[in-house]
DNA sequence: AGCACGCCGACT
DNA sequence: GTCGGCGTGCTC
């Protein structure tokens, strides 16, 4: 039998249920390029569809009977080394997600491909020989009349546009006749970026001489000569900009041999704004223990991690300049992540002033083009420092040393969609593959974290003083029972109410922090008391007083806000959002004060704006949400005020209590930043809660002694891992069977382990579709992983699932 | 998932 | 007789 040249390759096409690596042969005009890491497009199916693949690896096959040929290569070289492929296998494994789901998530959105049908009249087929090939198929005619009247082809989304949705299947029919054929196009997001370069052919004197204006000659050319013996090489736009040139003179001139014309990659790098380089960083002892420490492990030449559990204020940022730079000294590279980029501008600022341009700084408001040519700099090597959140570790670094996790504990370090990967695994993971140090930083490490510290996974460096040995806010708790009970059913407590006096008699701002993730204004009938929900989601429309509309937060659906009730046809009344309400109560405690509100109602003029103003206008008090509570840091801010601890400790979340305490001791955190002592008075219902007296007494060590005891007892992270299933679909009734479904195999996959469910999603129905949840308890080893994915596969290959859908998450941070 | 093949009922 | 419904099995 005859040998080959097959190639493996994940293909897009194929869900998880049957994703493995299909062979394919390489047809000769491809050998070259088909290589291991491109991308290539393959017939996929019964219908030979075209999916767009990756190739995994090459060999040479003789099993070639049956196997179908590589369509075309879509990459020049390789976009994942094996390394990159290494980590897409881990991800699927760990994320039960496709081998191509991972593999898009590794590259930057800038190098996705987009396939787009494109469909042609066969060749040599005028419009009467393809009507009476199509003789027969309906709504053929209303196909070729589109395809004729836009000149013999026509995109799939024109087709559809004309011709309704059910257009393909007809397409197909009529592709077997010879009428039409299809060819599949991919196009790139966005592509590289050229610049036309300009520079002398002949030396400058030469150049001088030939261009010598006599008489009435050619002055611009004169001018161009000039410049590039001024500058060198130089772009054309820039030539034609300062002399004014025109670009036909510029290619004249190369074809009287004075210039060469070349082309240059241009990359659309933010340009760093220059920051005076900083000076020689002094560590206190702590710092300097905790440097020297991990710098040992930096040399170790093992892969280790470690936890930096420093106090807010406690400088872990010196720590990681100095260790960064140590990395560097080394010959290798660092990653620093961090949860939301745009809140740490001060360490933007360091991290530019200590490394100049071989730090990369990658964060949400980053272009398309700016992220890509970013990640094409990394990957060459120009860049030895990525400063970047979430997606940022998936920057191709090469010869990592350090991986600095900043605020471990935040819930944004998990992708919201899928797979939805932790960075501090996918970090873990990188670690171990190059021998380098993951540091995780935080005031308040996640309890895993903390324990990993205990059990001695990780090494442990704590520093608790604050770094110029400034005093931790003074928190006093305010009983809200006793308040009702003196007769005060406000929202804002005596003794808040006497700081804020004295804060506005002192000229010292305050914060008052209402403890809810977002807050939003509904739409209620006065008379029948119905609230617009959304037709696709079971929510309450949201008013936004921007445009007078009703909004949904979960799809984006928006329809104009109603004048009478749509049920009763009575008034429609404003619910206002809790802190609108404090607000109310505010101006009238304190007439005279000024008062800034942010929440997603008044944000739209944005974050800064709102911030910046509370900073020069020196306005007395900030009132907001989750938002006010994080990086801010204010010299004149003396008190913070909670407004109702309590709000996000009594939701059905493991990580409530934990959430809570970190929220607490950031909100805290804000008063005293500057050289004045801080204030703090934390409002709740509850002052005996262990978590509420921990975070007012500042002490994460008793905090956590309590929670692991009660993790350890229900059988939470990290004493076991959950996992949660949730069922999807159009059909609740369908929806809950395929979950009960599901809890079966749980039970007869893990007998012996905790199932749960299968219960509605905190949202029953989003963007029409009814959710269920089912809870596991278990291990997430490799052995529960092949069960569960097992299960999963089992879900799509079963029938009487059709129209629902499953997937799984371990641990959620939500 | 997405598609083709195949086997039955309602029409020209 | 055929068109088209959906049930079944496979994807290199």
């Amino acid at each position: 039998m005859e040998t080959a040249e097959i190639v493996k390759v994940a293909v897009s096409a194929a869900p998880y249920s049957i994703d493995k690596p299909y062979d394919y042969l390489v047809p000769e005009p491809l050998l070259d390029a088909a290589v291991p890491g491109v991308r290539v497009t393959v017939p996929f199916g019964r219908g030979n569809r075209t999916s767009e693949g990756i190739i995994l690896a090459r060999a040479q096959g003789e099993k070639v009977q049956g196997l179908k040929p590589l369509d075309s290569v879509l990459d020049r070289g390789p976009v994942l080394d094996g390394d990159g492929i290494a980590l897409a296998l881990w991800m699927r494994q760990r994320y039960f997600c496709t081998m191509f789901e991972a593999v898009k998530t590794i590259l930057p959105a800038g190098l996705w491909y987009r396939l787009r049908e494109v469909w042609h009249l066969a060749e040599g087929v005028d419009r009467e020989a393809a009507a009476s090939l199509c003789g027969s198929i309906r709504r053929a005619g209303a196909v070729l009349d589109v395809l004729w009247a836009s000149g013999g082809s026509a995109g799939l989304e024109t087709l559809r546009d004309a011709c309704g949705q059910e257009v393909e299947a007809t397409l197909r029919v009529m592709e077997k006749t010879g009428a039409v054929r299809c060819e599949t196009e991919a196009a790139r997001k966005i592509g590289d970026k050229r610049r036309r370069m300009v520079s002398l052919a002949v030396s400058a004197e030469d150049a001088l001489a030939m261009t010598q204006p006599k008489r009435r000659s050619a002055p611009a050319r004169y001018e161009v000569v000039r410049l590039l013996a001024a500058t060198g090489r130089a772009s054309a736009a820039d030539v034609c900009y300062f002399t004014g040139a025109s670009a036909r003179t510029l290619k004249a001139m190369e074809k009287a041999g004075l210039l060469v014309l070349s082309e240059e990659e241009e990359l659309r790098v933010p340009q760093a704004a220059e920051a005076e380089p900083g000076a020689p960083i002094v560590l206190n002892g702590e710092q300097q223990a905790a440097y020297d420490g991990i710098l040992s492990l930096m040399d170790s030449g093992k892969p280790e991690a470690a936890l930096l559990h420093g106090v807010t204020g406690s400088g872990k940022t010196q720590v990681y300049l100095r260790l960064v730079q140590e990395a560097l000294d080394r010959g290798r590279t660092a990653m620093v992540l961090v949860p939301e980029i745009i809140l740490t501008p001060q360490m933007m600022r360091k991290f530019s002033s200590y490394f100049g341009s071989k730090v990369c700084m990658l964060h949400s408001s980053l272009r398309m083009t700016e992220r890509y040519d970013q990640w094409k700099r990394i990957r060459r090597g120009e860049v030895r420092v990525v400063l970047g959140t979430r997606s940022a570790v998936f920057s191709p670094l090469k010869n990592l040393g350090l991986l600095i996790l900043d605020e471990e504990q935040e819930g944004s370090y998990q992708s919201e969609n899928p797979p939805r990967y932790h960075t501090r695994d996918v970090a873990k993971f990188l670690c171990a593959r190059e021998k380098a140090v993951l540091l995780l930083g935080s005031a308040t490490p996640t309890v895993e974290s903390a324990w990993a510290a205990e059990e001695g996974t990780y090494h442990l460096f704590r520093l608790r003083q604050r770094y110029n040995t400034r005093p931790l806010p003074q928190v006093r708790i305010a009983d809200l029972r006793q308040e009702i009970r003196a007769g005060n059913p406000g929202l804002i407590s005596a003794p808040l109410r006497q700081e804020l006096e004295e804060n506005l008699r002192r000229g010292e701002q305050s914060i008052l922090f209402l403890n809810r993730r977002g807050s939003s204004r509904m739409l209620l009938c006065g008379e029948c008391g119905h609230v617009p929900e959304c037709p696709r989601c079971s929510v309450a429309l949201t008013y936004h007083s921007a445009n007078g509309r009703l909004m949904c937060h979960y799809c984006g659906h928006s329809e104009r806000a109603p004048e009478a009730c749509p049920v009763c046809g009575g008034i429609m009344k404003h619910v206002g959002t809790g802190t609108q309400k404090v607000e109310e109560e505010l101006r009238e405690l304190f007439p005279e004060a000024g008062i800034l509100r942010m929440d997603a109602d008044t944000v739209s003029g944005g974050h800064d704006a709102v911030l910046s103003r509370f900073e020069k206008e020196r306005i007395p008090i900030l009132l907001g949400t989750q938002m006010v509570a994080k990086g801010l840091d204010f010299e004149n801010v003396t008190l913070v005020g909670v407004l109702s601890a309590d709000l996000s400790l009594y939701v059905d979340n493991y990580r409530a209590a934990e959430r809570t305490f970190n929220l607490l001791t950031q909100v805290i955190g804000r008063a005293g930043r500057g050289g004045k002592q801080g204030r703090a008075i934390i409002q709740t219902y509850t002052p005996g809660n262990d978590v509420i007296r921990c975070a007012a007494e500042q002490d994460y060590d008793s905090f956590y002694e309590g929670e692991v005891r009660m993790r350890r007892l229900r059988r939470c992270p990290p004493f076991a891992d959950l996992f949660v299933f949730t069922v999807s679909g159009g059909e609740e009734g369908s929806v809950l069977r395929a979950a009960v479904g599901v809890r079966e195999r749980l039970r007869q996959a893990f007998p012996g382990e905790e199932v749960l469910g299968p219960a509605p999603a905190p949202v029953l129905k989003l963007n029409n579709r009814f959710r269920y949840r089912l809870l596991l308890v278990g291990k997430n080893d490799k052995a529960t992983r092949d069960r569960v994915s097992w299960i999963l596969k089992e879900f799509a290959n079963d029938r009487a699932n059709r129209g629902s859908n499953i997937f799984v998450d371990c641990d959620p941070m939500d």
